[in-house]
DNA sequence: ATGGCTTTATGCTAAAGA
């Protein structure tokens, strides 16, 4: 089974990247972030054979999940603050795998509000991920953490000190999901430097490399134990017009 | 980076992203 996850930054405007990517790199599944919009084209990915099931918002963020294999939705939103309206979380079932796709916000500028929603967040998928492991559900955690978690996952950590992507706060957050038993799908498979999933559209960062690892795929025990394999796919990141990620791809086997 | 691209929006500048 091949589960993939991919920001697209708008899917009005990638859509023919995604269904390109979808006929080439063949994924079971597939979990996008960053859709920006209330309009979603479920017939598209329908006509290719995938189910889609879609989180959305006007304008910003936006949730979906696309399966060749029927699956039902479990949750629409992450719980834990019935005031939050901002779509960023999928929780599907696929055969009595649990699929959470999230989109975890960015956090920037650290001096705003925005830094304590993005820890709040964390706190409150955290607390959904213990639930998890707690009723003992397989799962697969996929999408744009917006998190950086060492210094070999960026091109030059220093520049990235005080950025959301990267305080300690931050990342003391994400160890804490790791620390609930998941693996990072990428990192157990590969130990290199400047393996990355993004790169800003400023700047020539892509030509020279100068990128970030901040999408991931976190697997509960059982799963992890399926695992067979994890890679980034830089191909779509050099298409004209492309999104500023690219797809991260894990194979499990079952 | 005092942000040099990209996207969206009762749009023509502003906000957000990372």
């Amino acid at each position: 089974m091949r589960i993939a996850t991919w920001n697209v930054n708008s899917i009005k405007a990638r859509l023919d990247h995604v269904k390109d990517w979808l006929g080439t790199a063949q994924p079971d599944v597939l979990m996008i972030q960053e859709l920006k919009g209330l309009e979603f084209p479920a017939g598209d990915f329908q006509s290719l054979g995938y189910e889609s099931v879609f989180a959305g918002q006007k304008t910003y963020n936006g949730v979906a999940t696309l399966s060749r294999r029927p699956q039902a939705v479990v949750l629409n939103r992450l719980p834990g603050d019935d005031a939050d309206e901002q779509a960023r979380y999928l929780e599907t079932d696929i055969d009595g795998l649990r699929l959470v796709n999230i989109y975890l916000p960015n956090g920037n500028p650290v001096d705003s509000d925005k830094f304590p929603y993005k820890l709040g967040w964390m706190t409150r998928l955290y607390d959904r991920l213990s639930a998890l492991r707690a009723e003992g559900v397989p799962f697969l955690v996929g999408g744009d953490f917006n998190i950086i978690p060492e210094d070999r996952d960026c091109y030059d950590p220093a520049l990235w000190t005080n950025d959301a992507l990267f305080r300690l706060e931050s990342r003391q957050k994400f160890r804490a999901l790791v620390n609930l038993g998941l693996t990072d799908a990428f990192r157990v498979l590969n130990d290199d430097a400047g393996q990355y999933t993004y790169w800003d559209y400023q700047g020539g960062a892509w030509p020279a490399n100068k990128g970030i690892r901040i999408d991931h795929i976190l697997l509960s025990p059982p799963v992890a134990d399926r695992l067979r394999g994890c890679a980034i796919d830089t191909g779509p990141r050099g298409r004209d017009k492309a999104s500023d990620h690219t797809p991260l791809i894990a194979e499990i086997t079952g």
